[in-house]
DNA sequence: CTGGGCTCTGCAAACGGTTTCATACTCCTC
DNA sequence: GAGGAGTATGAAACCGTTTGCAGAGCCCAG
């Protein structure tokens, strides 16, 4: 292994001139910066990031908490953060706790000495111990908000609107929401959100249970959605939309026809099944990448008083899954 | 931040000791080592893991290179790696190379000191490079076969002949496989498989283009598998089958019926759609321990003569795209 | 010619651990 | 009671880098 000193006597210098060019290369005249670089370069020396990391303090790694890789809204992500890290020569640990609230703070804690900061997305844990984890190490979450810590979110509450104003636009007036985890940040604003917009339009609306977050966990919606008598449905996420439509089909639900369903996320897969599923799309890569600029800006200046709360939009995206309500259908079911 | 000092003067004792307690605590009085032990945890003290690499030479870490997080096949390996490395306290670098092999060996050069290992997941580059990746760093492969490195693979040949026997005793005699990315060497043992199951059943073999493995390249497949007369394909990966299930159905092509397909990797997705895709099942998260295990076990015997190279055994999934040739059809394509 | 200020470079001390080597102590045997 | 083996601990060197401080050399003004 090729270490700095390596360097410096090859190039008939010291080693702290040669950890200068590349720390503060102005202060080094020119002759040498030049003859020292050519040195680094023709022996392949590369800067042992440990070693750097300790006297400095920094790591150049962020770390990144996510519930579930297998969703496929967050490997898009990943992609986004990755994509953005790299560009600042940070490298990116990924960390999946399986939904599972009780192993984030722990998980957090072993991670913080290995990064600079951590970015926590959809963190499922609540707000004392997110206060906790900020502590901790840097943090930035990710579609959530708490406790002035800074985020990226979506407009969850416009979301809402979007697809109630598209479903009330359809004509339907009886609209259900399947909720995700109960624990989930986002499940709660986007049910205030709904909440909401309903009652704008006079619309009643049906809450049903909660789910997780998953393919079938939208296949057990679908009895208490059958039940409620609705002839739309919001759905906490794409997945359970799916799961929920796939359910239906196999019960001879026809969806459009007999019930309209509406995800959030625009998950890849979304386009692929047939009705392609209509739903808010969320601007996942987008997302990522501004956490990380985020992330950056405080790791630059920690002491900044009014960490930024940053919110992208969602837009709705319509697919084949939501349609005029099917009158005969829906006086049956509420019947 | 506590130091190994800060313990070593909290329980009276010098930081050699200390530092004995965690890496041979055996060696340590017994109830030195208890004082000692107990101070840690009240301090909850953590060893810097940088400082300790800067003398061991270990980090902790493991790398992990992948073509495209955005394909379902990939996070599901990723789990099964990270789950896997965090038995044994280690942590995960994820980096996407967005299939472009032209950057994976740099993406190997510049994070080789910070790991002890890599895995390199499905990578496209020449063997040649692959060569002088693992110089670079200890390296396993996963799904791919090189030069002698250690490696974890799938049964392709014996999946394809399962794909083959399926198709056969359904009453195909003409069937397509559709080809994914040319450096694929998954692809070229697919090849290889299928063609020599194909001869053995006396079945004609359409070797139909090489595609993006990714669901629009499914869909730019879909022309050249009309035009090939087959009545049955075999997709390189399940996206591709996808893919192309999607833009037959809208021609109007029926599959089963018209057309069957088998697809391979066994992503959730592949449950999700309507019909569900027929797919050779590829143990993903457990390839991804096994990798972890053979990289570790690499790791504590770095001078092993014959390093293992497993392969695990894929299984047939029959769901709804496969069915007996409709002879009508295959007599108006052939047309 | 001297002295003050600049610019560039080297020395040496960190950073937080691990590990070699030496030392002090205990215990046993002859 | 002396000597040798064995055990538990501490002192110090080291890993590869950054950085505060000092010094060398130079230029220019007085």
């Amino acid at each position: 292994m090729v270490t700095i000193r390596d360097v410096a006597s090859a190039a008939g210098v010291s080693p702290s001139t040669v950890s200068r060019c590349f720390t503060q290369p102005e202060i080094v005249e020119a002759a040498t910066r030049e003859r020292v670089l050519r040195m680094a370069t023709h022996l392949d020396y590369r800067p042992n990031r440990a070693a750097r990391g300790l006297i400095t303090g920094r790591t150049g790694n962020i770390g990144l908490l996510l519930p579930d890789l297998a969703n496929p809204f967050f490997p898009s992500i990943v992609k986004g953060i990755q994509h953005q890290a790299h560009l600042s020569e940070y490298q990116v640990f990924v960390v999946d706790t399986d939904e599972d609230p009780a192993v984030e703070l722990g998980l957090v804690r072993s991670l913080a000495k290995q990064v600079d900061g951590m970015i926590l997305c959809s963190p499922r844990m609540r707000p004392a111990e997110l206060a906790e984890a900020a502590t901790v190490s840097p943090t930035v979450l990710l579609h959530r908000r708490a406790g002035g810590l800074p985020s990226v979110g979506i407009g969850n509450a416009d979301a809402m609107r979007q697809a109630i104003d598209h479903l009330a636009a359809l004509g339907h007036d009886r609209v259900g929401f399947v909720s995700g985890p109960r624990r989930s940040w986002s499940g709660r604003q986007r049910v205030a959100g709904i909440r909401k917009a309903a009652a704008a339009h006079g619309i009643t609306l049906e809450e049903i249970g909660h789910f997780a977050p998953t393919f079938e966990g939208g296949s057990a919606a679908a009895q208490g959605v059958l039940l409620s008598g609705v002839t739309a449905v919001v759905a906490y996420n794409d997945l359970i939309a799916l799961g929920l439509l796939n359910a239906l089909r196999d019960r001879g639900v026809d969806v459009p026809r007999d019930l309209s369903i509406i995800g959030v996320d625009d998950i890849s897969v979304s386009a692929m099944v047939r009705p392609a599923l209509t739903t808010l799309s969320v601007p996942k890569e987008e997302s990522g990448r501004e956490a990380v600029d985020l992330l950056l800006q405080v790791l630059a200046h920690p002491g900044a008083r009014n960490p930024p709360a940053e919110t992208l939009p969602c837009r709705l995206t319509v697919r084949q899954t939501t349609a005029p309500p099917n009158q005969r259908a829906a006086t049956r079911t509420t019947a």
